[in-house]
DNA sequence: CAGTGGTCTAGACCACCCA
DNA sequence: GGGTGGTCTAGACCACTGC
């Protein structure tokens, strides 16, 4: 007769999508709720603590817990990193560096992370292959006053999101999806027709408070990115 | 001296990210771990759980706790009701219904639901403006046998994805993002030029067991999607 | 100030699943 | 079979914040 706090969150969400509880509306408190559903408090927490995560509900102090006037909804999104992704499909991976160059920051950089006049940035282009076919072009920028770390390592062999992600600890993240027509260079790396719709992922990464990174990476056409939730 | 739940994620975050456990290594259980940090085994749960659902460890009845093998990295992504998106940004929003039909389901559409060879579907294909200018392209098939209420409401005034999120109660979703070109028909309808780059995005919805909606979406030239995390 | 959610505790039982 | 995580409980104290 106990409810389990997946059945309780089910019936929250009943009485939400349902129309029990109108947006805006005001719940019970965990007390009354682990009273009409015959559980402890801890459950009624758990339930509602995991229908806030998921945007359905607002909960604060003393004010109480909410449905929300927009339901906040989101999707858990893989981030790939090339090299699984590409093995991960059955496919033999390939990586080629092609430039690689330690140069003052270009305006756009400085503008988009927010960098000093003087910042040097190292500027790394490489190509990933899947059984020998273009997957994706990468164009990396680290900011070395940021990341003096990254000055030395050899991306000649392996990729520098491989270093990336195993050696710095990285707290915010800005992720950014479009499309974009390839041009002559690009469609010659990637193996496309000049005018092809390429996915573009851009990402730009700090530590704290520290810009350290900026990536653009470029995907043959056809590529999809895909999740399920 | 107790440790909080989320010092000792930060602390486990740190041994696994710090190599002091390595790829696939086992971790201490969460007795001798709730021992070791002087707290209760439910906030080592509790750590331990959210870190898992981070993608950072692997869990198994009896078999323990591992490092994963491949740190299963993802993001929260937003799924933007549109009428909020443009909204949200200051925008006037607009909405144009361009056709509403019944008719049997096309042969790749049965194919990508799995449905049955008789399976009927209402086709609505539909235009959102901001400031007047074309922004979404929304193209969406409902299948009428796992979902006979979309059989009745009116698209002609407000967006069907707006009927559809406040009306039902899905469960599965499949979501695909890539881009595309810009045929003459696409050029016509979002103002840009024949061979544009779009956005898209390809949604999939089943509620249960039963597929009740496919959707394409295209975004204008320039489009993107952001988040942070 | 007082009510609400946020968290921890110590213990218990269960479900799973590897050996 | 037995060890592990999964969950629930009843109670407690705290932090925040609206009134």
């Amino acid at each position: 007769m106990k409810t389990d706090f997946r059945e309780l969150k089910s019936e929250l969400r009943q009485r939400i999508v349902g129309g029990t509880w109108k947006l805006g509306a005001l719940l019970p408190n965990e007390v009354d709720l682990a009273a009409e559903f015959n559980c402890a408090r801890a459950t009624v927490n758990r339930a509602m603590r995991e229908l806030a995560e998921e945007g359905l509900l607002e909960r604060k102090r003393k004010a109480g817990t909410r449905v929300r006037q927009v339901p906040r909804r989101h999707v858990r999104m893989p981030v790939p990193l090339i090299r699984n992704e590409i093995e991960g499909a059955g496919s033999r991976y390939r990586y080629a560096l092609l430039e690689d160059t330690i140069a003052p920051a270009p305006d756009w950089l400085r503008a988009r992370l927010s960098l000093h006049d003087e910042a040097e940035v190292r500027h790394v282009r490489a190509m990933h292959y899947a059984d020998g076919v273009p997957y994706q072009y990468e164009d990396r920028w680290f900011n070395l006053l940021g990341l003096p770390t990254a000055r030395t390592p050899s991306f000649a062999e392996s990729g520098a999101a491989e270093w990336f992600v195993s050696e710095v600890p990285f707290s915010d993240v800005e992720m950014s999806l479009s499309a974009q027509i390839a041009d002559a260079d690009m469609s010659g790396l990637l193996g496309t027709e000049v005018g092809a719709a390429l996915f573009r992922i851009e990402r730009a990464v700090w530590a704290g408070e520290v810009p350290v990174n900026f990536t653009r990476l470029l995907y043959r056409q056809g590529y999809n990115l895909s999740m399920r939730y």
